[in-house]
DNA sequence: TGTACATCAGTGAACGCGCGTTCACTGATGTAC
DNA sequence: TGTACATCAGTGAACGCGCGTTCACTGATGTAC
């Protein structure tokens, strides 16, 4: 009524995905420090020149892919710690659904992987920031288990990246395991990233057991 | 006598050393993918055409740079992982030697960590290649310990594999809090690691305690 | 030791090409009355 | 509802520039005798 149907926003916003979409794709071969300008916007199917209406510069459309990006993920991982049932039911769960997640976002996963430690130092301090939140949030969630009593924060927080870390790696190698041509990759890494979580889990239970273990 | 003092193929060297040199410098602030030929032989103070006397592309010198690179790992390795006295020294040796190494090759860890999930291919399989020889020496190692008794071969390499990642993880960390400017970064860095083994460790104590657990 | 020839690391000019960025523009959408 | 004007996403020509690669070359080093 008073104001916009909207639909030039919505024309725009759609051609803001479309370079999303088109960099995305174009960083499965590459890293975004290498990524054109006019590579984006011919994949995307508009004049370079349009690509200064929705980001100031490659890099600063990096740094609205990490957003997409983590975004995907952080109901994943909610998912993952929230869910309940033994040890050993939970480790199976979190690798199922790593391994969902790296079905149904492969590009994103790479994305992350490559600029986590890739040669723009924005996105590399945007990665840092979000994962950082995702490592308070996982830490957050150990924490009220039973087996986190008389932890302190500190540890918590320890623990929660080593998990974080090694959902990040699985998830990596998964990737590759897709790509690659030799059967049965995929069960292998999923395998071995159970007995690793299966293993952080025993350590977890017996840290207090030993002295100065908690302290 | 019979042939070759070798000046002309010292001088070559040289060169080849100077390009290796001047790229791994250039890699601080960019990925390998968008690293150019001519900004290499710029750096390196020798003519463009003259890349192609030791280096068919970019790519071929980065593959290079990899054996370079993780030829300096491989002997901290070696030295971590052959340590001696009980668990916590052991840890605070090897932390000690992580950060050690940090310091020395600064440019070297920062390679392996960026290019190892980067935008081009062989060097990521490289990189894999070598990281895999790593663990299965640290496995060896591990194998021998008394804690490892009746361990299966693949739990021995899926506990190396975590090790090794751990020590990539913290070098990379240790290498962020030297170019940031919050004091006590490396500190911190190093205590959470230390922490990070000393939890495993203590799961693999205990990997045999629980039903199933080494099958 | 000296001479004549072969090798080959490094040079410098030249090429065609795609890059990021500027600019004035077009025409559909939005707004005021 | 209709009209006149403002906004602004997307266009297309033009620019200067650095890129990777080719080529014929130079001159010091290596080899044969």
């Amino acid at each position: 009524m008073s104001h916009t149907p909207g639909v030039r926003q919505a024309r725009k916003q759609k051609t803001r995905q479309a370079l999303l979409d088109a960099a995305l794709q174009l960083l499965e071969g590459q890293s975004l420090s290498s990524l054109g300008l006019r590579e984006v916007t011919r994949a995307a199917g508009i004049a370079p020149t349009a690509f200064y209406r929705h980001f100031r510069s490659v890099e600063d459309l990096g740094v609205a892919l990490v957003g997409e990006a983590l975004g995907s993920l952080h109901p994943m991982i909610r998912t993952t710690v929230s869910s309940t049932g033994d040890g050993e039911e939970r480790i199976e769960r979190a690798v199922d659904l790593i391994a969902g997640h790296v079905d149904a976002y492969p590009a994103h996963v790479r994305f992350i992987a490559r600029e986590r430690h890739g040669g723009v130092r924005s996105v590399r301090e945007a990665i840092h920031g979000q994962l950082g939140l995702f490592t308070a949030e996982v830490g957050e969630a150990l924490g009220k288990d039973a087996v986190s009593a008389g932890w302190s924060h500190e540890d918590v927080l320890m623990l929660a990246q080593l998990y974080v870390d090694l959902m990040l790696g699985t998830a990596s190698l998964l990737l590759e395991g897709m790509a690659g041509s030799e059967a049965g990759a995929r069960e292998r890494v999923s395998r071995v990233a159970a007995r690793q979580m299966r293993l952080i889990g025993i350590g977890r239970m017996h840290w207090l057991d030993q002295p100065g273990g908690g302290e």
